[in-house]
DNA sequence: TTGAAAGCGCTACCAG
DNA sequence: CTGGTAGCGCTTTCAA
């Protein structure tokens, strides 16, 4: 029986006749080792299956090369932000730690520690509606910067959406169809984007001139179901809008079920704008018109800034990423009733 | 200007007047600490802001705390199953790494290389079809856990789903509403899985006595697309099937489109089943039977058996969840074309 | 019950 | 260009 142990620079160096020192700096600063001691102990390696213990590695440098990324909860259109922070942790040598805080702030706050506790260097912080822990996270703060959505009233760096821009847009697309009584399914107010959106909303009707009607806006909480009774209760009012702008897709498909529910049809009888474009709004029949959001580089650009930030390279800035309208088949210019027979 | 650097044990037993080994102690075996000083100690943590520095920790004790896993890519269909791992995780006290091989070999080697490298314990499997390096993997393994698909001939433990099972349900379901003629839309040869449950389906064909039509038998890639395709094809067929079961709830949609797109509907005409019960099957429209797999249990189920295997617990052994089958819009009697005026 | 001290494996500094 | 070596902060004997 040998030492089924693994192989430690110690033990390289001795096999090679050469220096710990030396194997580091194969590994780390090649450009300081000569040509043909490197590849002697290049070939070493490979033939002795080394690998640095990082764990020895980290203490040592007092950094980890992984960053922690953290989500109240993982959606898939949390999904592709991810993809996007890989991409970028990749490219820039991190490892990417994923946690799911389930909007719990305990577990929030054991999340946060993992930084002080030098398990990873920094985090990019996927999230909405939730506050974090308040002032006293301000003050010894790990390097973070925040994806998709604003935190209110922080400094943080940040990778935005132009959430009101889009919803202005698709908005307006609906006001060049033709459409004149448009209503808005919200989202929760808790959730900063849902806001911007709303504010999109606005803009663009009061741009066109239009009237923005109260009774037009309804409130939902992002789910199928809010979706459905949002419209319900549109379907309620003494004139039934021509077109809804919702805050998110799966409210427009609430939304479009229940039109279905009592008969109407999307979008002939009534168009239907989403946000967001998630594989879903591809797939669903009709295909849905919705505003897409730059997700992959959303998280692609987080971890880009972090990266500099634990790097403590150029300044930080926050930067702002714009949507795009996917016009589909849920949206068309209104029908004449009347012209009917 | 004082130092900003965080508190080491060696700083917190400075300052309370004892040693590091106390520190030590207190946060890792405080039954050896005598009560008065525990909660001494446990103060001044508290008070300092101290938190140890799990690298060294890590390179002292020779373990991480953190697992890896080990995605081709991440759909939603992993997402819940990594929901069941960091559950799990959780609960055992782990960290949990992500990372996207993006089906490229050179990036799953160099993944798997994190665990040699100290970065992690252990390595859970989300993979399909992509064998793992072949036999040179085998012999230098470090711990690994399969999750949902198996990899061919291999040993490792893994928490596998009664594909076979699940879709010889899902047909004898369609014979029992009546159907005779009913055709496969199965997923690529590559997945081991997909070959299941094309076995499922020929299972519960023989078991009825029921022919099996080759010529019904239509492969895709699991994409819409290609179910799309697979209908088209079956759509030419001398006589068109009263019934389809399709290897995946994407193909499902497809199929269900491209019956659509040529005047058929559904349920009426062809009844449908998917399998996966992915989100997308509930929401849609009709909403899709389908047979669901426990998504989140096999990550909970394998991180579990991951952590005995890092703490070398009780032997691992291999274990298959059940799928369930859900009936929704889609499947209905078929019906009697003659009868209709 | 507590303290002193020996490393874990690596990097980076200092000599040569 | 290379080697020797001092720690990084922690856990864990071994003594007291």
């Amino acid at each position: 029986m040998k030492k089924p142990d693994s192989p430690t620079s110690k033990s390289i160096a001795a096999a090679l006749g050469v220096s710990v020192a030396t194997i580091s700096r194969v590994l780390t600063r090649p450009d300081l080792v000569n040509e043909r001691t490197r590849e002697r102990v290049l070939r070493g390696i490979e033939r002795l299956g080394y690998r640095p213990n990082l764990a020895a590695r980290d203490l040592r440098r007092g950094q980890t090369g992984t960053i922690l990324v953290l989500a109240p909860l993982l959606g898939s259109f949390w999904l592709e932000i991810l993809y996007g922070v890989e991409k970028a942790a990749d490219e820039r040598g991190f490892s990417v730690l994923l946690a799911n805080t389930r909007a719990d702030q305990n577990r929030e706050k054991a999340y946060l520690d993992l930084v002080a506790s030098h398990r990873a260097d920094g985090i990019i912080l996927i999230t909405a509606a939730l506050p974090v822990g308040g002032k006293s996270f301000a003050l010894s703060l790990p390097p973070v910067v925040l994806a998709a959505e604003p935190l209110p009233s922080s400094e943080l760096p940040a990778v935005l959406v132009d959430h009101a821009g889009g919803a202005e847009e698709a908005v307006r697309h609906l006001i060049n169809l033709g459409h004149r009584r448009i209503a808005h399914i919200a989202g929760p107010d808790s959730v900063i984007s849902a806001g911007a959106r709303m504010s999109g909303y606005r803009k663009a009707l009061r741009a066109a001139r239009l009237p923005v009607d109260e009774s037009l806006i309804q409130r939902g909480f992002f789910s199928l179901e809010s979706g459905t009774i949002a419209m319900h209760a549109l379907l309620r009012q003494r004139r039934v809008p021509t077109a809804v702008f919702c805050a998110n897709d799966l409210m427009a498909i609430g939304a479009i079920q229940a039109l279905k529910s009592v008969g109407l049809r999307v979008p002939t009888d009534v168009s239907i704008v989403g946000f967001d474009d998630e594989m879903l709004a591809q797939i669903y029949d009709p295909p849905l018109t919705t505003v897409h959001i730059p997700r992959f580089d959303t998280g692609y650009q987080a971890m880009m800034i972090l990266a500099d930030l634990v790097a403590q390279k150029r300044p930080v800035r926050s930067i702002t990423l714009p949507t795009r309208l996917v016009v589909r088949g849920t949206s068309v210019a209104p029908q004449n009733r009347r012209a009917a027979p």
